[in-house]
DNA sequence: TAGATTGTTAATCGATTAACAATC
DNA sequence: TAGATTGTTAATCGATTAACAATC
């Protein structure tokens, strides 16, 4: 809605760098930084200015020559693009330690969206609260779901479980996943969207870092 | 230490692909599949065959011509190649609810560290019991590095903890980092070797994509 | 042997960097 | 105005894909 004009195939390359640059710019404008060129943020980034300039040229001009950005300015720019204050309603699916952790991250950090419901089908911890909002059995999904209409499915539970329970949330609609199993669930649906974190994959990849950095030293 | 013939300067896309290529030929395996062609593994990861030669010819041949892989021997390879079985010792610093998460993940799911400390600053935690380790003083960090000399640390505290604590850690040896802050470490030492897992990130990225697709709507 | 599929070289595509005219 | 820095085009670099000879 906002500023569309320019905005047409942004690569993933793009994409990926944008929260980034918000994340600096929000810090600059905290300390109360009034204007930045885009060579002053290349420095402190490790971008170079040409990748920044031509980054947010992606989005609409910006800055001003021979002066440079106006850091609120473009920090509250990229958060629009980002879309930090949209509130898609969101549920959580498995609330063991690492949904309890995303769940309060999500209530206090993150922005863009709203958590509305978490499941999960250990009778233990249906009913408990987590984070102001009561944990609900997996088997309310259905009537949940069509209640509240979500958006986005934040997924923190094991591969199997996620095979099993994927479709039936692509059937009530939800079409946005973000998806912390190691089941790749893009491969399923033509027209869903899906952000992975892969723990494991991360992990193993500073494995194969460290043993290279290892054998190459004498 | 294991074949190390072929590897020169691999490119970060294609390590970043490698632990996807060890959970699908894992997958494979126990599932007691024996053969697979470059052209099967595409269809199933979305690649296309061609990449997936590519990659593997980094490391070596690992297939037979007319034949194809033995999924049970490139699997090993492939775990060879990340580290699998390094045991890398590392300390976990933060035990809160991602702390937690982390460290449950850490023993039983992955592979190529072995996690030997775990550290807070609350008193409450201090002393008690996670996944078999007890929760340490980051006032005894200093002691216990000299003494078991772990390689990775695993940074689940706040930015401004990092702010503190890198430093220190970088002063008693360790170079290798799994931050989950938003403090970006690696512009710091240009010796250290750093994997960020930004949730807010990966977050905001898909909030971006959600917005873009619902724009591109009629 | 014929068919299949690899390993590898060449062609294409996309992303990053450099250069510079426009302009504040 | 002179100096600075943007926006944008062109050049370079790297990664992906296509093609095909080698060979099981």
């Amino acid at each position: 809605m906002i500023n569309m004009a320019k905005r047409e195939n942004i690569s993933m390359s793009v994409i990926r760098r944008l929260p980034r640059y918000y994340r600096f710019l929000n810090h600059l404008k905290n300390k109360g930084i009034n204007r930045i060129s885009s060579k002053e943020l290349s420095a402190k980034m490790g971008f170079t200015a040409s990748q920044i300039r031509q980054d947010l040229n992606c989005f609409g001009g910006f800055g001003q020559q021979g002066y440079g950005y106006i850091v609120e300015q473009l920090c509250d720019e990229i958060g629009n693009i980002l879309g930090v204050s949209n509130g898609y309603k969101c549920i959580l699916i498995g609330a063991g330690n690492l949904g309890q952790a995303i769940a309060s991250h999500l209530s206090f950090e993150a922005q863009g969206f709203h958590l509305t419901g978490i499941f999960d089908n250990d009778p233990k911890k249906i009913g408990t609260n987590l984070n102001g909002l009561v944990i609900r059995d997996t088997a309310e999904l259905e009537s949940f779901c069509k209640e509240t209409q979500p958006v986005m499915a934040v997924l923190c539970i094991p591969r199997a479980a996620v095979e099993r329970l994927s479709d039936q949330l692509y059937a009530m609609g939800i079409r946005n996943f973000w998806n912390f199993s190691h089941y790749d669930i893009a491969m399923k649906y033509h027209d869903a969207i899906v952000e992975n974190v892969h723990l494991n994959d991360s992990l193993m990849t500073l494995c194969y870092r460290i043993s290279d950095q290892n054998s190459q030293k004498p």
